[in-house]
DNA sequence: TCAATTGCGTTATGCTATAACGTGTGCGAT
DNA sequence: ATCGCACACGTTATAGCATAACGCAATTGA
């Protein structure tokens, strides 16, 4: 999926996700866009979609939230897949990417004569900094 | 965990999860124990936090649902990964467990210097019967 | 007996996501 | 030009998922 031109709400979106710590959840995105004219949840979905679909944000299952992608490359993950390591303490949420994995879930799936559409992968527990 | 014996509660939700062909949300739960007494979604979800904790079931997080755990053993994956294929036609969900994604995952996230503490594999996609 | 724990029932509330409707704008085909 | 279409947008309402807070009852173990 080729990357067009991003409209207002899309760049606004995207810009609070960028600059954000940690994940948001579309509620708390469309709170940090009030200023910004911001009124209701359509508004940050849409932009979502959209950004999801270009491959610039990922959506975290377990945390009903989004990042920004982090991936150095021009979000060409399409045919990749995608995990997370996420911080109950601090927040944080580190990419990462491994075709080790990737081939390995690859054949377990075909086994089962599974096509895969979209894989999620995500890990819960505590970074170093927060580790208890 | 050990598992000890089931309350009344905690034995209807497993009984309509073990009964049911695919996941199902709480919600949908307590629409089908309505006739068992079922009055409030807090009846469902603590059942399903006991439930959970024994690894009777699983919470699948990108459908916001739940199914009884199909694996052979006595529920003693607290240690393993456990992973999904989920078929977006039937919502036939297929558990599965390998010890090669288990170490590279492992291996990765120590390199991280990160705790794991839950982690989440669902995979979406067809199965056999319902690929285009 | 007393305190602590656990499960239960109820009401209310909060968070997440989408349906349905209408508006406006740009752009190619007629 | 103007028609038709695609697309983004704005708004209101609603659906779906999850928990807070209260109180009661049964069990257990000191
Ligand atoms: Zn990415
Ligand atoms: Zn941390
Ligand atoms: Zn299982
Ligand atoms: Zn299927």
């Amino acid at each position: 999926m080729a990357t067009p031109q991003l409209t207002k709400n899309q760049s606004l979106v995207m810009g609070a996700l960028a600059h954000s710590e940690g994940p948001m959840s579309a509620y708390t995105i469309l709170d940090k866009l009030r200023d910004q004219g911001f009124r209701a949840p359509l508004q940050v979905y849409r932009a979502l979609d959209k950004l999801l679909e270009y491959g610039l944000v990922h959506r975290l299952e377990s945390l009903n939230a989004f990042v920004a992608c982090t991936c150095p490359h021009d979000h060409e993950h399409d045919r990749g897949v995608t995990a997370f390591t996420i911080c109950e303490g601090c927040g944080q949420v580190t990419e990462f990417h491994d075709e080790a994995i990737e081939e390995r879930l690859s054949a377990l799936v075909r086994a089962q004569n599974f096509k895969t559409e979209k894989t999620t992968i995500e890990i819960r527990g505590h970074c170093g900094s927060c580790a208890a």
